[in-house]
DNA sequence: CTTGACCCTGTAGTATGGTACAGGAATTAT
DNA sequence: ATAATTCCTGTACCATACTACAGGGTCAAG
């Protein structure tokens, strides 16, 4: 009886990605490479459906490609820790934070320049203009 | 009486930006092309380091190169007036709050994740991995 | 048996904001 | 006068995550 496999095309449709993404995962090692038929064609086995589904979750968690790569790696790694999972997630949480500082940190500037325009000046008299170039 | 006029490593070094950088934005049409010496250095008018403050004070509010381009252009554009730039601000700002607000879904998320990991597991279980896989 | 849908490789392009040469000319300092 | 510094153009490269061909070969349906 042998392996359940699908063609690239199926497994790009049932996982939710564009075809040339699953090539471009290939070739980031991000997949590992299928077997191919007599004529070339990739025959993935059904997993790899799981494995996108994954790769494409871990992105909405704000993961970079190259650092789902080494998640990946580490659950393969029979020597690695759930500890090692979690210190990547911690450090990503704590990338998050400062990302979210840095985005307040503008807001609040951006929200004090925006109370100084009333509208109606010509705009190379602006008060928003001009308080960028001064600071 | 000349113009007072700064070589491009006097500028970078007073806006406190490299040379590459000055002549990429020139590239850009950030800045206009200044004239040249006989020798073909360009001469800068002193107001060029003015431009490049407020070009790098506008990136620190979050504007792209492009959006500071359309800034500077409405700045010169005697029939603009501020209510444009305002109408600018105000979409960053909405453009901020959407970033914020995405990247503290992910922050939910993620902290949830970390809550299940007690770091014991091998990481092939650590449940982490476990809920990226499955939702 | 032909047509259309699917698959292949390899290369190049997208956007963003620069940075890094190479190879040469000009200017400034000693 | 010579050495060190600065300047010039043009091209290529960095990361990120794809996307879009061109120019084929293969496979399934009618």
């Amino acid at each position: 009886m042998e392996m359940e496999t699908l063609t690239i095309g199926k497994v790009a449709s049932q996982a939710g990605v564009g075809i040339e993404t699953i090539r471009f995962y290939e070739r980031q090692a991000l997949i590992d490479p299928p077997p191919r038929s007599a004529s070339g064609y990739r025959l993935f086995p059904v997993s790899t459906v799981q494995r996108l589904r994954f790769i494409r979750r871990a992105k909405e968690l704000g993961f970079s490609l190259k650092e789902i790569k080494e998640l990946l790696t580490l659950q393969s790694d029979p020597q690695a820790t759930c500890g090692d999972i979690k210190k990547r997630a911690e450090k990503k949480l704590n990338d998050i934070d400062q990302r979210i500082h840095d985005l307040e940190t503008m807001r609040n500037a951006l929200k004090i320049l925006l109370s100084a325009c009333s509208s109606n000046e010509t705009s190379a008299e602006c008060p928003i203009m001009q308080a960028i170039a001064d600071e």
